[in-house]
RNA sequence: GCCCGCAUCGUCUAGCGGUCAGGACACCACCCUUUCAAGGUGGUAACCGGGGUUCGACUCCCCGUGCGGGUACCA
């Protein structure tokens, strides 16, 4: 068979918003496709009515616009396999389904919830496997008069003898006894198809390479292998991906707290550095180079590097990374991403501030933080220690003091003439330029720690700064 | 119950029979330094257990243990 070209999926289903679980499978399967200079698909696989939650579909294409995955098919962007929502493609599955039956690849079942679940608690009673009995399969002519009369009716398919196994890209082969597999459901009673049977059809008509999924469906990769021999087609890669895991060990999930992926960029993570971030969970490069812009993630990316364990999300390790991107981001862009953390700034003052931001932001937001003190009124806070510690008085009021003079004659444009008269002061006296100087931290910030000082007051200026300079010299009496 | 998978520092990982078991995050120390950061240097810290195979196992095989997943007319 040619190398057919690499086309990859992400098939959520519209059940909530996206965790760090669910979008590193969908990185996964974006770089392998732009890796590959193949295509990402996107399609939303629907077919649970009752755990459809609205809002959900929109909610997934912003997160993977955010992120910047970019698919070249699936909902609003249309394509050649459109649509690509699977609620809207019923008959296909439908038609799917008959022809399986037709063939003896499946067929119909009628019985009720209630005797399933009671072959069930005997079968594992026994010690067996819990698998569907094949009641129906030997009274097909008793099930057709039974679903004319209007009896609720699903189609199973004939699982095979044998063995069922493939080689899965991240795990190596895998293989199941099939008569340990149950005869799974096709079609529901209510003519929708389950996820098995709407997930092969699909892949196969739209051409899909490469399946990379959750790990959680490798016990159902026979099911599916299973159907793609009825319908006599050749089988996909598969790639199994292992799960993220939380602090505590288990599994991501919505329900137990997982973050929606989207709040990290309100809390001020960048896309990139997120990517990265997750990139790394069960992903290495295979040298030691761990920080990777989107870019660079695309040349390097290989399915064949994805480790087979699952892994726990760290989130002191996006911290690192997002500070490292934000570092590596030009002055523009910064200007532009703090945006919305600095609210009612103008480019101008954004771009002023910027220097003595970058090496202090873990994320945007610290921005806000940060720059309180330049942008709005310094706070006398009363837990504040004024002097700071290992200071005394006359020190504090000596720095005050040189520090007024100095600006009064000499003004803010000579930064280092600045630094030099007040560190000869604090020298002076005796003390560590690094206690010395808290003085001033807390005079014009509010805080002992922060931006750097003599450029905070160059961005507030003559005036301001010689306010708060009295101000603070006024306190120590 | 039955089936499948996974197993290296606290965390993410490299390793694909012979390495002082490497890197990153976090942590600690020091340096740099106008605070805090950033940066630099160094340090603490790991092969789940037991059997094999082999001249030699982190690496291959088996068993156990632990963890994860599946076992639905959910995905």
């Amino acid at each position: 068979m040619a190398a057919a070209r690499v086309r990859t999926r992400f098939a959520p289903s519209p059940t909530g918003a996206l965790h760090f679980g669910s979008v590193r499978t969908a990185l996964f399967a974006w770089l392998a496709a732009r890796h590959a200079g193949g295509d990402f698909i996107l399609r939303i696989e629907d077919t649970d009515q009752e755990r459809y939650i609205p809002g959900t579909e929109a909610l997934i294409i912003e997160t993977l616009n955010w992120l910047g995955l970019d698919f070249n098919e699936g909902p609003e962007v249309g394509g050649p396999h459109d649509p690509y929502i699977q609620s809207l493609r019923i008959a296909t599955y439908r038609e799917h389904a008959d022809r399986l039956v037709a063939d003896g690849n499946a067929y119909w079942c009628t019985c009720t919830p209630a005797r399933l679940a009671q072959m069930r608690d005997a079968q594992r009673a026994r010690s067996e496997p819990t698998r569907y009995d094949r009641h129906c399969l030997t009274r097909q002519a008793e099930v057709a008069r039974e679903r004319a009369s209007g009896m609720a009716a699903v189609v199973r398919l004939r699982m095979p003898d044998g063995v069922s196994e493939w080689d899965d890209v991240v795990r190596g082969h895998v293989s199941f006894a099939n008569a340990d597999i149950d005869d799974q459901v096709l079609l529901k009673s209510d003519g929708f198809p389950t996820y098995h049977l709407a997930v092969v059809v699909d892949d196969h008509l739209m051409e899909i390479s490469d399946v990379i999924r959750s790990d959680e469906w490798i016990p159902s990769t026979p099911k599916h292998l299973a159907l793609y021999a009825a319908f006599g087609w050749d089988a996909p890669r598969f790639a199994h991906v292992p799960a993220v895991l939380g602090p505590d060990h288990q599994k991501l999930s919505k329900r137990r707290g997982a973050r929606n992926v989207l709040e990290y960029g309100e809390l001020g993570y960048l896309p990139s550095a997120i990517v990265n971030a997750i990139a790394l969970l069960g992903w290495s490069s295979g040298d030691e180079q761990e920080v990777f812009s989107p870019q660079e993630l695309c040349e390097r990316f290989t399915l064949e590097r994805v480790n087979a364990a699952a892994a726990v999300f760290d989130p002191k390790r996006l911290d690192d990374l997002n500070g490292i991107h934000i570092r590596r981001m030009s002055v523009d862009d910064l200007v532009e991403a703090l945006e919305f953390h600095l609210p009612g700034t103008s480019k101008e003052t954004r771009r002023l501030l910027i220097p003595m931001l970058r090496e202090r932001m873990v994320t945007l937001a610290d921005a806000t933080r940060l720059c309180a003190p330049l942008l709005g009124e310094v706070t006398v806070d009363p837990g504040v220690e004024f002097p700071p510690k290992k200071v005394d008085q006359a020190t504090a009021v000596a720095m005050i003091d040189v520090c007024i003079e100095a600006v009064e004659e000499g003004g803010l444009d000579d930064q280092a003439a600045l630094l030099e008269r007040i560190r000869a002061v604090a020298e002076g006296a005796g003390v560590k330029s690094r206690d010395a100087f808290r003085v001033l931290y807390v005079a014009i910030l509010g805080t002992p720690a922060g931006l750097p000082v003599i450029e905070a007051m160059a961005f507030l200026g003559k005036d301001q700064s010689l306010q708060r300079l009295h101000q603070a010299r006024a306190r120590l009496g």
